[in-house]
DNA sequence: TGCCATACGTA
DNA sequence: CGTACGTATGGCAC
């Protein structure tokens, strides 16, 4: 390990350092949040041969000197993260930039192996599942226990100020974790590799005539400039409407307080409507016997049993859950500048997907607009407009092209919706009449593998028919059953699945049914990767930035002088895959408020 | 305090 | 056997 404090010699390191390509990177923060104070106070850097730790702490050198570090970034091709966006936000806070290819281990490690489990993957868990080792330091955790150092974080909780470790303790530590990100880094790489000449060697695991055959190193490249794409969507954030907020929780707390009191009233202050033990108790007193207490439940045996109790339940967990999930947890994140700066997380879903989480800004409830739909919270803080892009259909439309199955498609291509399409094709088999909500429920539970009787429970009717449906549509679309057994034969023959992407979803023989599902999921994932990635090229130096994707949609902040490109970013949204017989199709909304206001573009 | 099950919001 | 998530809550084990 070598430590510099001194900025004589600063140069020279650097230049040592840039005769690699690849280095690994990790810095050393006070441990608060980003965004709301938290610093970096040193920067291990490791070339897997030699491990460097550059101290900017009191002692070290001073933060003024560390804009020289830029060009140790500009000048080696590769550099490993463990997280990368919280390393970028620290260096970005500081004004440096990541310009060289990011290589984020977690995410990595999602293409190396879907079969990590769900959500955030730390050094430690990557270290143990890569190298057989671990990565945590207990001395620097000791040392802030009993030396009780501590600091309040912007909600008042008290979180360990690593700053205030001695850098004899935390440097070895750091330039630990700096190698262990190297090494993890290379071993992907290296696993990588190993996989896609393996398959390329055996051309089995294809699946029925995608119309490229991507690899896993495909995969990588695509996630490595994606990551500075969410990166930037997190630096730019989005406005919140505090005073809406506000107003919000007090309109739902006025409705809790009601529902509290006449539960209060009639079931004593002790019953918690939040208790599903609880609420089962109290209906078994009246000898009624559920399976769950899901608010669909409950509205069924209000109906039919006359208990009135249960709709102020219901309306109490509806409100609660407003406020303590959606408005409160706004407000907790929100930055003093009022921007709610979401994880867009890269790595976390299995399939390939990106979720959100501190705040989830992919589950806000979908209301039809009204005064206090909690997507008001949402707006454009300027003059800047808020514009939403969804792909039509998206994997129900490149689930069946990829099958080739055109009778829908064909449809679709005449102009008409894909689950009207779909109700007329059903028309036409059976002699049913769908109405389109109907064939929205069939469509998506089928191609699924969904049960004849959660099936017919959704349309509402006996299992019979629902039965008698399962085999009309899959008799009808014989193309989309072929997709779905050779997927699952892929399955329990090879344990995965390939997408034309080049991605694979490992799945045990019991998981074969989510075959389809991971297939389309995954594919339409890696597109919208593309898209955002391609996206992010056209708004390249523009004012105007992306915001947030949700699945099938991205939302983007559009100045007045940028407008025109609103079709240029539909165009990259559309090029990022050609279907084989049909282009996918945007839908393009706006608001000049909130995200509830958004309107339709065209007619 | 930490973990699990339940409930519930989205695509 | 729809699947894929994140968050809040209650209840129990430690």
């Amino acid at each position: 390990m070598i430590l510099v404090k001194d900025r004589a010699k600063l140069d020279n390191i650097i230049d040592e350092i840039i005769q690699y390509d690849r280095i690994s990177l990790d810095t050393e923060t006070t441990g608060l949040y980003p965004f709301h104070g938290d610093r970096l106070f040193s920067i291990a850097v490791s070339t897997g041969r030699q491990d460097y730790y550059f101290d900017f702490n009191i002692g070290g050198m001073p933060k003024s000197v560390l804009p020289k570090m830029q060009r140790l970034l500009d000048n080696v091709k590769y550099v490993y993260f463990c997280n990368a966006k919280f390393d970028m936000s620290m260096l970005h806070v500081d004004g440096l930039k990541t310009i060289p290819q990011v290589l984020d281990a977690p995410s990595m490690a999602r293409v190396e192996n879907s079969r990590h489990k769900s959500g955030y993957m730390s050094l430690d868990y990557l270290a143990k599942h890569y190298l057989k080792s671990g990565s945590k330091d207990l001395n620097v955790k000791k040392y802030i226990r009993d030396n009780k150092i501590y600091g309040k974080d912007h909600t008042g909780k008290l979180k360990p100020l690593y700053d205030r470790v001695p850098t004899s303790m935390i440097a070895p530590y750091a330039c630990l974790d700096a190698r262990l990100t190297f090494d993890i880094g290379e071993t992907i790489i290296k696993l990588i590799n190993e996989k896609d000449k393996r398959n390329r060697a055996s051309k089995r695991n294809r699946a029925s005539k995608p119309k490229g055959y991507g690899s896993l190193m495909d995969i990588i490249k695509s996630e490595a400039r994606l990551t500075k794409v969410l990166f930037d969507m997190k630096v730019e954030g989005f406005a919140i409407d505090r005073e809406y907020i506000a107003k919000g929780i007090l309109h739902e707390t006025y409705k809790r307080d009601n529902h509290e009191e006449e539960i209060k009233k009639q079931l004593g202050d002790a019953f918690k409507p939040n208790s599903p033990k609880q609420v089962k108790e109290f209906l078994a007193s009246k000898d009624i016997i559920v399976e769950d207490t899901e608010a669909k439940t409950l509205v069924k045996i209000a109906a039919s049993h006359n208990l009135d109790i249960l709709e102020h339940i219901i309306g109490y967990k509806q409100a609660n859950k407003k406020i303590s999930t959606y408005y409160e947890g706004y407000i907790k994140l929100a930055t003093t500048g009022d921007i709610v700066h979401c994880e867009v997380n890269q790595e976390a879903c299995s399939t390939g997907r990106c979720s959100s989480s501190s705040p989830n800004l992919q589950n806000l409830p979908k209301e039809p607009y009204h005064d206090y739909a909690v997507r008001n919270s949402f707006i454009t803080n300027d003059d800047a407009r808020l514009y939403f892009l969804d792909y039509k259909s998206q994997e129900m439309i490149y689930m069946l092209d990829q099958a080739g199955e055109l009778s829908v498609i064909d449809k679709v291509k005449s102009g008409l919706d894909f689950y009207t399409a779909t109700a007329e094709v059903i028309y036409e088999l059976m002699k049913v009449k769908l109405d389109r909500k109907q064939s929205k429920a069939i469509s998506l539970g089928l191609a699924y593998g969904q049960g004849a009787d959660l099936l017919a429970s959704n349309l509402g009717c006996t299992r019979e028919e629902a039965l008698n449906f399962k085999n009309v549509y899959f008799k009808g679309l014989p193309k989309l059953k072929q997709l779905q057994d050779y997927l699952i034969e892929q399955v329990k023959t090879y344990g995965k699945i390939h997408n034309p992407f080049g991605r694979v979803t490992y799945l045990t023989a019991e998981e074969s049914y989510k075959a389809l599902n991971a297939y389309v999921q995954g594919s339409c994932a890696d597109i919208m990767k593309r898209a955002l990635y391609l996206c992010s090229e056209v708004l390249r130096g523009k004012k105007s930035k992306i915001i947030l994707t949700v699945h099938d949609e991205i939302i983007f902040k559009i100045y007045p002088e940028d407008e025109y490109l609103v079709e240029y970013l539909r165009d990259a949204m559309i090029s990022a895959y050609r279907c084989n017989y049909i282009n996918l199709e945007v839908d393009i909304e706006v608001s000049k408020t909130s995200w509830a206001r958004k309107v339709k573009l065209h007619g």
